[in-house]
DNA sequence: GCGCTCTACTAGCGCGCTCTAGTTGCGGTA
DNA sequence: TACCGCAACTAGAGCGCGCTAGTAGAGCGC
């Protein structure tokens, strides 16, 4: 910088203000300066700004780096951070590496704010990661835990996919659960419901599994191997688990949507591909990568707002894998 | 920092040497040191450490955010990384957001080096990055451009895969390349020079693809729409465009390797998983993970070092989306 | 001529840490 | 006793910036 300065004629403090857009120098200066840099070579160094500032305008994001849906959600908060003026730096968490890591490396890294996507991490340490940092949670609902959160409204999108399935004729519909993955509680709760609500209590049935497309080839081998008549529909805890299921039933020879209609959760991009055409509950990445990071800007620039839970709807995408039940 | 070494009563030096672990404090002193740190809640910034050191021991990584081979290769650079004493910083590269923006800005954020998975940057530019930062570009050859690279012996794999091929009795055999994707010129140069050696050249045909689901997908409704004999076995640009044209291909009922046997390339998870079930062939991600990071790490220690190319084994994984050919 | 405002610019401290060049005190050795 | 070596510790400069408080000079009205 101070190289930069010399070049140009004029001093530090006049580059910087040049580099951060701020008013108080010429237009000629400011080309001159632009100039010298690029012959220099000369980058501002975000270390250095982070130590001088009080804060660094850097947002951490932690996700699950094989899970689609993040994809989707990573690829809006870019855009959105950039423009509000904030950098993203990215920690992954994969089974190597704990969600507890990541956010410490984000946090060493001078993130002033968090986003956290799908995280595994209890309610209470949650909570406590609140108070330390702001953060917000995507894609769960942590009730009462004092942080920003945005998530779909999930009873809602359950009770869209039922509806649909008990509109096409299914009475034996069957739930791949995700476990104590994020929203997985009130998915299950919302197809109980729906079984109910659709005189289908006797048909109910729960299998776990996660949200991986392992749980999802698990469940199938698991029915398929039962000897008993298949259920007509299956709602997937998710679209990866959705994804396991569709191959490892076309792969024993069971025709979707002939015989059985699958229901995905997520609407990821993977759901789109023409050659899988999965019907799901579209979430809105988008709508939740934005909101995401508003309020984590919103949180830093006055930080005693009172936390915010955003729900967004969920709406039914019906693709090629829902149609009437088989004849039994 | 000031405030730890306030209530230990020692200087601001001491607990700097306690936290890097250098020798020159008593046990006692570290013990109370630490003791002091956790009761105020401090933690090194790594910020000001990167300013005061001359290297910040931190290495960045660019990735496509939705390729699944590489969350593989990530999985692995972490812990490597981590033994070595370095941190990871991921910048996502999207449609939205170029190669470029995600260096610049990991260099922005001073990381030391880099680790390019699987880069589209043409070659030219890579040479003159590689001129101003380590880099190692996984993935991808550069003949002459002095970086280090790591990448399969990507002739190799696909020479072991035609040979499967031609050895099950398959003779019309079709490429679906990567387009200008990393690896992929030496691909379809190997199988046109496979499809010679076995003396098919006659039924050589390449189809422009690139790295995505969606090109598989592509070709599949192409080739169905052509009203021709499909061909009896297709080896896919990678495991992305092998799983688009399986589910294509199944979708319109056409049986997988029934009718048509079908090989990917990577060996990324997905390809594992039971109701995939993808020969393909196998890219050995762990060691490239290691070899890139230690690379690195290398050339941090010693930037004049010769640029050193690696050439990982490709090994063929028979799984079941390969039989003989259906009776033409 | 004076004082005023406004634009364009500068001096220099401080952000939280590392690192070099020390100092202090103590046990061992000739 | 004098000296050395070593472990344990410290003072203070400097990393590359941002920011506050300032100055120099041009333009203007009276």
């Amino acid at each position: 910088m101070a190289d930069v300065a010399a070049r140009v004629g004029v001093s530090r403090a006049l580059v910087s203000l040049v580099f951060r857009d701020e008013p108080g120098a010429s237009n000629q200066t400011r080309e001159r300066v632009f100039q010298a840099a690029a012959e220099l070579g000369y980058r501002p160094d975000s270390a250095a700004r982070v130590l001088a500032r009080n804060h660094s305008r850097v947002l951490g994001v932690t996700l699950t780096v094989r899970n689609p849906f993040h994809a989707d959600l990573v690829e809006r908060i870019y855009p959105v951070a950039e423009q509000l003026g904030y950098d993203i730096l990215i920690s992954a968490t994969a089974p190597s590496r704990d969600e507890r890591k990541s956010v410490e490396a984000l946090m060493g890294h001078r993130c002033e704010a968090l986003v956290l996507l799908g995280p595994d991490t209890e309610d209470a340490a949650l909570a406590e990661l609140g108070g330390r940092i702001p953060i917000v949670v995507v894609g769960r609902r942590i009730p009462e835990a004092g942080v920003d959160t945005v998530h779909t409204a999930e009873a809602k999108g359950v009770r869209q996919a039922m509806d649909h399935l008990a509109e096409l004729g299914h009475r034996s519909i069957l739930h791949i659960d995700g476990g104590n993955a994020p929203g997985a509680k009130e998915r299950r709760g919302a197809y109980r419901a729906a079984m109910r609500k659709h005189g289908l209590s006797e048909h109910a049935r729960v299998l776990r599994g996660d949200h991986t497309e392992e749980s999802g080839a698990r469940a199938a081998r698991l029915l398929l191997a039962e000897q008993a008549e298949l259920p007509t529909a299956i709602l997937a805890s998710n679209d990866r688990c959705a994804m396991g299921l569709l191959d490892a039933l076309r792969r024993a020879g069971v025709e979707v949507p002939g015989q059985v209609s699958v229901v995905g959760y997520d609407d990821s991009h993977v759901a789109h591909f023409s050659h899988i055409d999965l019907t799901t509950v579209h979430q809105d990445s988008d709508r939740m990568a934005e909101y995401a990071v508003r309020a984590l800007v919103n949180r830093i620039a006055d930080p005693n707002q009172q936390p915010q839970e955003l729900v967004l709807d969920a709406k039914l995408i019906v693709r090629g894998t829902t149609a009437p039940p088989r004849n039994q």
